[in-house]
DNA sequence: CCTTTCTATAGTAAGTTGGTAGGAATGGTA
DNA sequence: TACCATTCCTACCAACTTACTATAGAAAGG
């Protein structure tokens, strides 16, 4: 039985998008200027082909990828593997990266015990941009993490679950 | 109009029981040993009373809190508020810190392009649980953050929105 | 004009969220 | 014993989200 009721929760568009994105990278780098067409993206990376269809939609409409119909049309990024954050992926498909029951965590307002809770999400927020705003499309293609991620993924309890 | 649907979503449930476990501590800081009763807790923190009994009641299966029945009955911590991590609250009401399209991150698998892509998800959660799992309820209270927090918090790019 | 491909809107089944209602069980007190 | 306060438990609910599917249309190219 699967439970996704994470606090953090990847949803399959934004998996499915950066999948996607991840092939367009790898076409532009073996096949500039080329476009590829969603068929191609949804047998690659076995997504249901009317589903990726409205995810490349929303990242068109975000400019991150840029489109051309008809025989010779399909997909390509609009700008450089390494220019898309995944965190550029995650707003375009999700929105906002943290909200705190519907809110933004700055307009939370707490008092007295709870004074200091709006600290803790706002730390929880920049703790994931650190990860998020600083990986590059590019860099997940090639595998080339940046240091504060090298460090992260290095601690054996990283992988492991509670 | 509010829209809830960014990637991390601290929910009703996890704030409302926040702020409910730093009555808790509030009240064993000045009054050790006493029962809070649901009412008071409700209504120092504006949470609607039935719901937060259904809290409490989660909190109580994790074993984070000791109830009593009756007139002098209430709510308590059931160990110290050092020892309670905001990840501890989190995974007693909203289960896991972090899935995937509902799979644990460690348990996905991709290929090809994307072969690289569950580093960025496992790398995300480790960054998650060093801010929630060295964070304890006692220093939420008192508002005496971890170095790693305050850095954090200090830089004035963690308090703009994106 | 004809095929191929993206574009757009709508629908939908299942699950989650944020509650509410009502009563049963239990502990303290008279 | 009776009584009362409080927690405990089950069930219910409306609104929303997620992960899709369907269908028709519009444009590009030959």
């Amino acid at each position: 039985m699967i439970r996704h009721n994470g606090s953090v929760r990847i949803s399959a568009k934004v998996d499915y998008g950066m999948r996607a994105l991840l092939q367009l990278a790898d076409s532009d780098a073996t096949r500039p200027g080329e476009y590829l067409k969603a068929e191609q993206i949804a047998e690659a990376e076995d997504i249901p082909l009317k589903f990726l269809e409205g995810i490349l939609r929303q990242l068109r409409l975000a400019d991150l990828v840029t489109t051309r119909r008809g025989s010779e049309g399909g997909y390509q990024l609009s700008h450089s593997a390494e220019s898309i954050s995944v965190a550029d992926v995650i707003r375009a498909l999700d929105g906002p990266l943290a909200d705190v029951r519907g809110f933004k965590p700055e307009d939370l307002i707490y008092e007295g015990a709870s004074e200091n809770l709006g600290e803790i999400w706002i730390a929880l927020r920049a703790a994931m941009r650190e990860v998020l705003e600083k990986s590059s499309i590019e860099d997940v293609r090639k595998g080339t993490f940046n240091e504060h991620l090298r460090v992260l993924n290095s601690n054996p309890e990283a992988r492991k679950r509670r």
